[in-house]
DNA sequence: AATGAATGAGCCTTCATTCAT
DNA sequence: GATGAATGAAGGCTCATTCAT
């Protein structure tokens, strides 16, 4: 049986540690597995030897990365099932706000990357591990929503706030990060600030949105 | 003054052509001149003959895209200054989300590739480009929310209506591109019904905002 | 159209030479393009530009060379079809022997290392090459073993006869190839009077091979 | 005096022969290491730990693989040395084809390779164990010719005889291996019938052969 | 002006060998 | 004594760029 090393964990760990930094600044294909290696102070053939080629420690990567970031900020923000719409709405608004806010989880950067330029790799470990979050969301905004509402409805309302807090998110990230200046870009300062505005706005959004319903079957 | 052929204008704009296409399918990086050349029918030289080398290639290609995309979408959605707010709103909306969505417009594919992987093309954009529409914006929404509006509150309610816009739409041209294959990614159907949907719920959002601050001035 | 420059065939033909050269010499797998890269005055990337690979250098290696080999010793050693079967079996076997004998073609080294350390590559080529050969003969042996000839003994005394080319120029090649100080390997000199005696010997066992069948014929 | 484990001699022996395997199955330059210590089911420094390096394992395996074969087949066919000459060739040939047919036997597939990309072992291997059986075959040739035979009629008729030994079983064996697809060389079926085939075959030559000079003796 | 040949730096990967337990 | 981790030297290939017509 073989009983591996401590060396070979730490070594897979410093590994995996600078693979995802390098690969969030430089990109898949502009990444080198030199560097990756040289910063995690191994030799250039370790990830060869630890995780076969870059293709996988891509893989390995990301999934550390993204299970790290999962446990650390859990995605119905410790809001019990049982707590009203409104509280659980505001934990998984929060939760995904201070998630990709903590410059420490690179899991949502390496999202963006794929979707804008697809290595093809993340393809079925996203799809797995994304698909259900999206289903929860769903579910909650169905019940926000009322009875009356339709699948497009509830499609676009999901949409919407999933936006409101993905995308100016991306933007302070992008902006915070190291190769690029660009302090010309939104930056969102207080986070809890503006979770609390997300979700007021999304809220008085799906008011509007379902009270057309509302009034649809009132008549 | 240079008096070039005909035949290099020609040979210039396949080159543009196929750059932005090669470019788009597969980033920045993953690109070849060979194949950008190959594509325009042109000589595996032409491009550092005729741009000088292939990041200035991507610029102007971008910048070329840019210019058609917004010529054939005006920002304003060709809704009058003199028209109400709530009209201009939609207006813009409109502009953004059909800007967008037409399979042409390439420019949009490529503003968020740089916001990945920045090649140092996107400050330029965001100075020169980005930032006056967002000052637009930015004032509508402050007319929107009205006078006793706090600079926070415009920019996270601008932050919020631009995301609705952005975000689902390049969900849905990434879901839409041959380079991934995403049929998971949520997307929008009916661009008209959408921009219908994201103009409510953004009045009922700001209204919302706006609310506190109307009670706030009574006390 | 594309008008190749003479500079392109002339590297090319140096890249097939040394090619060639270093391919025998090293074998398949422990040749290097730099070498042979080196040997032929070209640039280290000069293999891929004009080949695509190592593997198509390659297979255009051999061609090239067993297509010369062949020009330079016809398979029927300029005898006749309507000569005597005798005459025709001398013809076929000088040209073989003489073939392989001389050292500028190397194609029947390559093919004897296909053979023992296949890379694969030219199991095609070679089968459309090498088989109507063979055929030749074994139509000629039937024809020397008379009517009643089985095709277990047109094929053995076919084998025979071509082992008795092969083989002893395989030993004199390879003793006389650089790679090996070999002079224990039993070497040819008189290559026309070795085919006088193989030709000798081979009508010979095939009459006693014959003579057994004209026997049972009469019976 | 070392008194090796009994796990290091099970070790060693396991190693011997699964290098075999994949040196005859990959040739020397493309067998890895790793993989004749994975298939001998022992760590990846065994090799080094205990044959030092790759090629002295190399030699160890050929000459075990030699000296079984050797053993299973004794030349001399299993015929007495006072029988006459005819069966004395009989077993001689038999021996070398049952040998090389037997596909437990790997070293003279090795040897071939040998010839065609040496890796310096080949000439030692001529030195020690191929030269002797070419000296019995030698006498035996010229005691067939008659005390008229020349020295090079005596050397040609071995090689023709040996050829047609070695060639036709390298043919099968290749045809047979794994490496190769080649369904198209031909295939020797019966062996003992292949050797009355030969052995018959090449006294009618050696007749021919020294039939000429017993006329000369005369005149 | 424009093309096809040629270049060379750099990347991923392989693998025999050595190191440190 | 034996193992798994680690090493570093190449090798094949890619590709933006330059050279020479």
């Amino acid at each position: 049986m073989k009983t591996p090393r401590k060396d070979a964990v730490k070594t897979q760990q410093s590994l995996l540690s600078s693979a995802i930094q390098v690969f969030v600044e430089k990109g898949y294909w502009n990444a080198t597995i030199a560097e990756i290696c040289e910063r995690a102070g191994a030799n250039i053939a370790a990830v060869n030897y630890h995780f076969g080629d870059k293709e996988t420690l891509y893989r390995q990567a990301w999934r550390h990365s993204f299970a790290e970031s999962m446990k650390a900020y859990p995605p119905d923000g410790g809001v019990s099932e049982s707590a009203p719409a409104r509280e659980r709405l505001l934990g998984r608004v929060k939760a995904i706000l201070n998630r990709i806010a903590d410059q420490r989880n690179k899991d949502f950067l390496i999202f963006h990357m794929e979707l804008m330029n697809s290595t093809g790799l993340l393809h079925e470990i996203m799809q797995t591990e994304v698909r259900p979050l999206r289903e929860k969301m769903l579910a909650l905004v169905r019940e926000l929503l009322g009875p009356g509402a339709s699948d497009v409805q509830v499609q676009f309302c999901e949409i919407c706030i999933v936006s409101m807090c993905n995308n100016p998110m991306l933007m302070r990230n992008v902006a915070r990060g190291a190769q690029h200046d660009g302090n010309d870009l939104p930056i969102i300062g207080d986070i809890e600030e503006f979770a609390e505005h997300v979700v007021k706005f999304s809220l008085a959004g799906i008011a509007a949105i379902g009270e057309h319903n509302e009034k649809r079957a009132v008549q």
